[in-house]
DNA sequence: TTGAAAGCGCTAACAA
DNA sequence: TTGTTAGCGCTTTCAA
C-alpha cells in the first residue's frame, strides 16, 4: 500500500459538500437522503459538489446517527459449509449480494459455529445488524429460527415441520410431478424414481411429485430407490433398479448429480439413453451438461431464490408485510435425456 | 418479527454499563478494548455489569469514534461468480470467514459488475472499508490491482505476469513435479499429461511442473493434451491421447474433473485403472472421491488459503509487513489410482 | 424550504 | 489508574 504522503487530503465530508455549496449540512443530507422538499436549483448544486469533492457517505455515522444498522447478515452454518462444493451456496449469494447491490444495505456474512452459537446470537442481536439470511444445506436445519422474533429472518428451503420463518423456495412436487409426465408423455410406463433422503423436505417433496404425476396417469408408484444426493448413491440406487428383474424405461432422479450416476451404470450395461431409458433430473446443475446424452431436467432457479430472500428481508426490515412463503417458479429444460 | 411492546428496554449501552458498575465510560470502554491500565478489582466489576445487562458495543459508533473501519470486503469479480458450481470460491470464503471470525472484522461481500466498477472503487475508497480480498476464478484477473495503492488489499493465486500486489497460492509448479514422480516412481514410463489452459497461471505451472519430473527422470515429456478443466474437455484429452497410437500406462491430470472425464474414457475402452494406466490428479476435490477406483492426487488446501489471505490482510491493515507472495503447502493424498 | 443544534454510542487525548 | 471532555460524520427534530 502506498505511503500517505504529504497533502493527500482526507476522507471527503458532508461538511466539506455543504461549504462548497454554500448551504447547510443539513440540506445536503436531505439531497443524498432523497428528501424531495429540496428546492432542484440547491440540489442541483449540491450534486455538483458531491461530485467535485467525489464525496461517499460515511456508513458508520450513518448508520449511528439514524439509529438503524445499514447490513444485512447471512449465516451460514458451519455444517454447510463443510460441504466442499456446494453450487447451492455460492449461487444463493450471488443471488443475495446481486440484489442488495441495488439498494442501501451491506452484506456480511458468518460462519455459525454449532460450537458456540452465542457469538453469532450476539452478533445478531447486538443491534448491528438490520435482518438476516439463512441458507443453510440442509434445509431442515433451523436452528436460528428463534431469533426471528428480534430480527427480521428469511430462511432458504421449506423447514421441516412447522415453522413461523419467512422462507423462499421452489415447489419441489409440482416440479418433480412436471417432470415425470415428461416421462409419461414420452410413452414411457415402467417409469422408476431415485429419490433423495427422506429426511429433508426437497428429498420428500420431490417424491411426492412423482408418485402424484404416476398416480395421476394411472402407472404402478412402487418402483423408488432412494439416494443421498451424491453420484455414487445415484448409481448404486440405478444398479438396485435394474436388478430388481422389473424392467424400466423411464427414471425420474431426485437431482442431476445422482441422475449422472444414473448414467454411469446404464451406460455400462449397454442400455442406451434414452432409446432403452429416459432419464429426468433435477436442478440443471453443471451436471445436467456435462453428461452424455445431456440430461432433461428441472432448472432450479437458486440465484433467483437469492434475489427473492434479500428482497424480502429487505421488506421486512422496512415494515412491508410480506406472504411467509414464497414459491418460485421452475421450468423444464428440455435436453436429450428423453 | 415480534413486536416491540412495553417496556422492552432499548440495546445497552456502554453508559448503562458504567452506571452499573460505579465507573465512568471511559474504563468501561477500555475493559472492553482490553487495555492493560485496568486495575483488575474493577475490571471485574464492569465486566460482571457487562454481562449483567448484556451489553454488545454498538459497532457503528465503534468505527466512527475510532476512525478505523471494521469490517474488510470480499470482492467477486461478476465473472466468476456466474461459474455456477464454484467450489472453489465457497472454501475460500469459509476460510476467509473462519479466520475473521477471531477477529474484530466483519466480513462483507460484494460483486464487482464488471458494467459500473465505480460503484465498487467507490464503495471501497469511501472510508468503509479497512482492506478488501480478491478471489477471481480466472487468477489472471487483475482489475483490482491498482486499488492496492489506497486500501490493503490480497488476492487468491499468482497474477499472470508482474504485479506488485500481494497474494497467497500454491505452488503448483512443485505439486504437480510431485505428483509425476508417484506414477514414475511405480515405473510408468509412458507418461503423458492432460493440461489446463494454458492462459492462467494454475493451468501453465502445473503443466511445466509434470515437465520438470519428466526431464529429470529422463522421460519424453513430450506428450500433452490441453483441456479447459471440465469434464467433458478432460474426457476428449484422454481420448485423443489414447488415439495417437503411442503407449500410454500413466497420466497426470491437471485437476480432477478432467481425471473423472478421463476415467470414462478409460473405463469405456476396457483399460484398468491403475494395471493398465495409472492416474493422478490435482486439487483433491469431490470427484476424486466420488470416482472409482478412488485418485490418487494433490491436495489443495482452499480453505487454509482462505485463512491465509485473512490473515495476510489483518496483518496488513495493522501495519505488520508480510511477504508479498505466501505459498501454502500442498500434500499428495495416496488412493487407488496408482 | 432551509438552517441551527442536539445528539447517536463510542474512543482518545488530556488532566487529575 | 481513572475521569472529564471533546469530538467521529451524520441524521433529525425544531424553528425560522
Amino acid at each position: 500500500m502506498k505511503q500517505d504522503t504529504s497533502g493527500s487530503r482526507p476522507t471527503p465530508t458532508l461538511e466539506m459538500v455543504a461549504a462548497l455549496a454554500g448551504v447547510s449540512r443539513a440540506t445536503v443530507s436531505r439531497v443524498v437522503n432523497d428528501v424531495p422538499s429540496v428546492d432542484e436549483d440547491i440540489a442541483a448544486k449540491v450534486r455538483q459538489a458531491i461530485l467535485a469533492v467525489n464525496y461517499t457517505p460515511n456508513r458508520a455515522a450513518r448508520s449511528l446517527a439514524s439509529r438503524r444498522p445499514n447490513s444485512v447478515t447471512l449465516i451460514v452454518p458451519e455444517s454447510t459449509s463443510k460441504v466442499f462444493a456446494d453450487p447451492f451456496f455460492a449461487s444463493v449469494v450471488q443471488g443475495v449480494a446481486l440484489y442488495l447491490a441495488d439498494t442501501d444495505y451491506t452484506l456480511n456474512m458468518v460462519i455459525a459455529s454449532e460450537a458456540k452459537p452465542e457469538k453469532t446470537r450476539a452478533f445478531l442481536l447486538g443491534g448491528n445488524v438490520a435482518g438476516a439470511l439463512v441458507v443453510s444445506h440442509h434445509a431442515g436445519d433451523r436452528s436460528w429460527t428463534h431469533l426471528s422474533d428480534y430480527i427480521p429472518m428469511v430462511f432458504a428451503g421449506r423447514p421441516l415441520g412447522e415453522s413461523a420463518s419467512y422462507y423462499v423456495d421452489v415447489d419441489n412436487e409440482a416440479a418433480a410431478a412436471g417432470a415425470t409426465r415428461v416421462l409419461i408423455e414420452s410413452g414411457r410406463t415402467n417409469i422408476a424414481t431415485i429419490a433423495g433422503p427422506q429426511d429433508m423436505p426437497p428429498g420428500i417433496d420431490r417424491v411426492n411429485g412423482w408418485r402424484v404425476a404416476m398416480a395421476e396417469a394411472g402407472l404402478d408408484d412402487s418402483r423408488v430407490e432412494y439416494g443421498d444426493f451424491t453420484l455414487a448413491s445415484g448409481a448404486k440406487a440405478m444398479r438396485r433398479l435394474l436388478g430388481s428383474g422389473k424392467p424400466v424405461d423411464g427414471v425420474f432422479v431426485a437431482n442431476d448429480q445422482m441422475a449422472a450416476g444414473a448414467y454411469t451404470v446404464l451406460q455400462e450395461r449397454g442400455l442406451r439413453i434414452p432409446e432403452d431409458v429416459a432419464v429426468v433430473g433435477f436442478d440443471d446443475d453443471s451436471f445436467a451438461t456435462s453428461v452424455n446424452p445431456q440430461l432433461t431436467t428441472v432448472h432450479h432457479p437458486i440465484i433467483e431464490m437469492g434475489k427473492k430472500m434479500a428482497e424480502i428481508l429487505v421488506d421486512l426490515i422496512e415494515g412491508k408485510d410480506t406472504a411467509r412463503v414464497t414459491q418460485i417458479p421452475t421450468s423444464l429444460v428440455i435436453r436429450e435425456s428423453v
